[in-house]
DNA sequence: CCATTTTTTGCAAGTTCTTGCTGTTTTCAA
DNA sequence: TTGAAAACAGCAAGAACTTGCAAAAAATGG
């Protein structure tokens, strides 16, 4: 077996379990337990997964838990917020999901800028009712426990019958090649929605996410018109994302 | 179990509980004491979370304590709360509307009671979701600012759909002759079509709002089939409710 | 095709990390 | 003040990691 077919198939199972341990993947690829660690090593280095004692996670496990305290994250968020305002203008109708990242949006959305809001996030709806001037629409259905955020057929049903200015994505991971994604099956189908019924796709992401898959799928990178990260336009980490036809803030 | 996962599911426990104990971590993760100890150490160091003395809390963005002050009232409205809790029972499908008072019911509800809950209260549903075994849908529509409570078309038409066990109506102003009335013309609509998807209508009143009235008429007091308020349900002041065919408690 | 170099792989010795246990000290609440 | 619970420090067994090395495999070059 090659080097490259094992650093797949780890990848693979990483993308697929969020976490693999060392033994069972020297067990299932019949190498010795030394080579393993070398080529998750290697993996590690190039920022593919992260290796852990004992194993290794994707990047995208641990941190979709909400706030994770995260101090530098947070002004990383922050920044794209500043910049994803600036996309907004009077009188707008718009889609935004749930996430921190959308929190900030919510929290600087310009006191007297008109709006009409329409949200399956409990914590964005809260978020944005601190603004008199934004009407809010919550899109109701049942409420997932820990992301407190409204899935299932009733959420699909209002956005069907939607067509809104603007759609904001908060949370998702996001690829070059696998394009947009999530762990969460239900939360794909509100997402698949929501673009559905909007002009534009605005999707926000933390250059930490760039580079990052999950087990489902939410849309293909041709499908968004606008992606916003804290970096510089320009910055060469975004050179992978420039064949698309996205516009890059 | 790795590390990282136990790590993630600490944090995932403390952001959803507000807090949790040291030995509640340590049986469901099923490791020792010292190793969450140690866990919740790290945790610490990294500002993740806040240890404190028996186990951890979040500092936490949501410290909302809609509490009004008045820790009179709100003795009395947790005595409702603990009467009302006793109405529910396993599986059943309730509605409730929003209120400090229903609040209080939202957070007494039995850890290990399960059952499903239609509310367009922000605020309830957020209380809600702290009950795993508690299946929340929330009542989508247009948020009225300061209430956080839905209101509208949309949330009349999903109620004018159900047809569930008990209707749980927590603000409002009550009096033996004019029935119960609001001040808001919208949130009387949404309360009619509560009443209307339900079997059993419970009013939740602390005695200060007994004989109090406002502007709108939310129904008479002959469809609502149980009043609870802090007092003793054999208590003179409630004696000019008797007439009517009301459980009172 | 063969000899040399480079890369890869497995192994062994030694080090570090993790974790549960012990005994002691500290903290908390009655 | 006192007793119980929680926190802490130190220890030991085992697992995981590192390093260096040598054999095997692959690539290179004449």
């Amino acid at each position: 077996m090659l080097k490259e077919e094992r650093h797949k198939y780890i990848l693979d199972q990483v993308h697929l379990h969020h976490r693999v341990l060392l033994n069972d993947l020297s067990e299932s690829l019949n190498v010795s337990i030394d080579t393993v660690r070398r080529d998750v090593k290697e993996l590690h280095q190039d920022k593919k997964l992260k290796k852990v004692h004992g194993g290794a996670t994707s990047f995208g496990f641990m941190t979709f838990s909400k706030d994770d305290g995260n101090i530098y994250l947070q002004s990383k968020k922050i920044q794209i917020a500043e910049k994803t305002v600036d996309l907004l203008s009077e009188g707008q109708v718009i889609l935004m999901s749930g996430g921190t990242t959308n929190m900030e949006v919510a929290k600087l959305i310009p006191k007297k800028l008109s709006l009409t809001v329409f949200t399956p996030s409990l914590h964005v709806a809260m978020a944005l009712l601190e603004h008199k001037d934004v009407e809010v629409i919550f899109l109701g259905g049942k409420l997932l426990h820990e992301a407190k955020f409204a899935v299932g057929g009733t959420v699909v049903n209002m956005l069907a019958q939607l067509r809104v200015d603007m759609c904001i994505l908060g949370t998702g991971y996001l690829d070059p090649v696998y394009g947009l994604t999530e762990f969460d099956w239900e939360v794909i189908q509100v997402k698949q929605a929501m673009i559905r019924a909007a002009k534009k796709t605005v999707i926000l992401s933390v250059s930490d996410k760039l580079h990052s898959v999950q087990k489902y799928k939410t849309c293909d990178l041709t499908e968004v018109h606008t992606l916003v990260t804290e970096l510089d336009p320009k910055d060469p980490l975004l050179d992978s994302f420039r064949p698309y036809d996205l516009k890059l803030v």
